[in-house]
DNA sequence: CTTAAATTTCAGTTTCAACAGAAATGAGTG
DNA sequence: CACTCATTTCTGTTGAAACTGAAATTTAAG
């Protein structure tokens, strides 16, 4: 049981990138290897594949889940869980990814803003610009946040139409 | 010389997400300080106000004048470099930042994977299912590349608009 | 050219998340 | 209910990046 030159080019770069992209080296490889893989599986294969412990298959696993981008199934006879990519649509994935990345990455900040914004107008040693900043910056987060959520909502063809737009949206929008 | 409670919070709020945002906590931090500063800043200010050693102030502002985030100003009579945000525009940081992620986060990729999906083509042991999803995974890129590019050209009273439509979008397009 | 101020480089340390391996728990079977 | 197989939890280790403080270098002024 092996991976092909192509597809461990793939796992690896993934794995680094992983890193870059705010998760870990191993939980990337193993999104990655169940992206690829045509069937379903089980823990032991992943170790054999990655070189990883079965103890960081296992934990990485439970948070690709708990990310929504696994799914465990079952075989007949088999008392293993095995586990398979949510989607083979990457569309799809994309918007898991998207979800996630908002919770983590924009709400928490999103929260000071606006605890700070009140905050800082009640002092008066404060600079007046500083307070400006500190308001375009809570209404930056606010258009973001609320245009991510509202994205979430389109379908993939229509988005897809979107984005192969691109610039020339602005023809569509400003008149 | 120091900070209001209220600029604290955001600083070192910003100093955390930075980790998350792809950076580390003083890169940030310093971004945060100079972009909420009405005047520029000297090194030695920042020692201050963050208390961090100065080189680490040095090679920051150096991480953060090569992402074109900050730049040099000096005061007449004065040897010291000063630091301002590049812009109190958020909109334009914002631009810079984009730029800056698709470099690192998303053209990486994106040569791996033409390399990958013309060398798995030759693999006769690899499924079919695989090299579809590699294609897949290739052509998503490659739009998502080509959207972020022609994204940066749109001046921002634009963006802010279609932002601003959010999935109202949809009915302009759908036509 | 000398000196002092400002900045950068470098080597050592600290910190933290990722990971491995062992121990513990859980789940199905005879 | 005992036994085995599968999975998870826990603890200690490792490695990489961030950071400090000192030394070296650069820059400007007298």
């Amino acid at each position: 049981m092996n991976l092909s030159p192509a597809v461990q080019k793939y796992v690896l770069h993934w794995g680094e990138m992983g890193t870059r992209w705010g998760t870990n080296r191993t939980v990337a490889q193993i999104q990655a290897l169940l992206y690829l893989s045509p069937k379903p599986l089980h823990a032991d294969e992943i170790v054999d594949l990655l070189s990883v412990a079965r103890s960081n298959v296992s934990t990485s696993i439970r948070e690709l889940q708990s990310y929504g981008l696994v799914k465990m199934t079952h075989i007949l006879g088999d008392r293993r869980d095995y586990f398979e990519s949510l989607s083979d649509d990457v569309w799809e994935l994309f918007r898991v990814i998207i979800a996630q990345r908002k919770q983590r990455e924009l709400n928490p900040t999103l929260s000071m803003l606006q605890k700070c914004a009140l905050e800082v107008e009640k002092e008066k040693q404060t600079d007046k610009v500083t307070k400006e900043r500190i308001t375009n910056m809570l209404n930056f987060f606010e258009t973001i946040s609320d245009w991510y959520e509202q994205i979430q909502e389109i379908p993939t063809p229509t988005l897809q139409k979107i984005m192969k737009l691109g610039r020339r949206i602005t023809k569509v929008i400003n008149k």
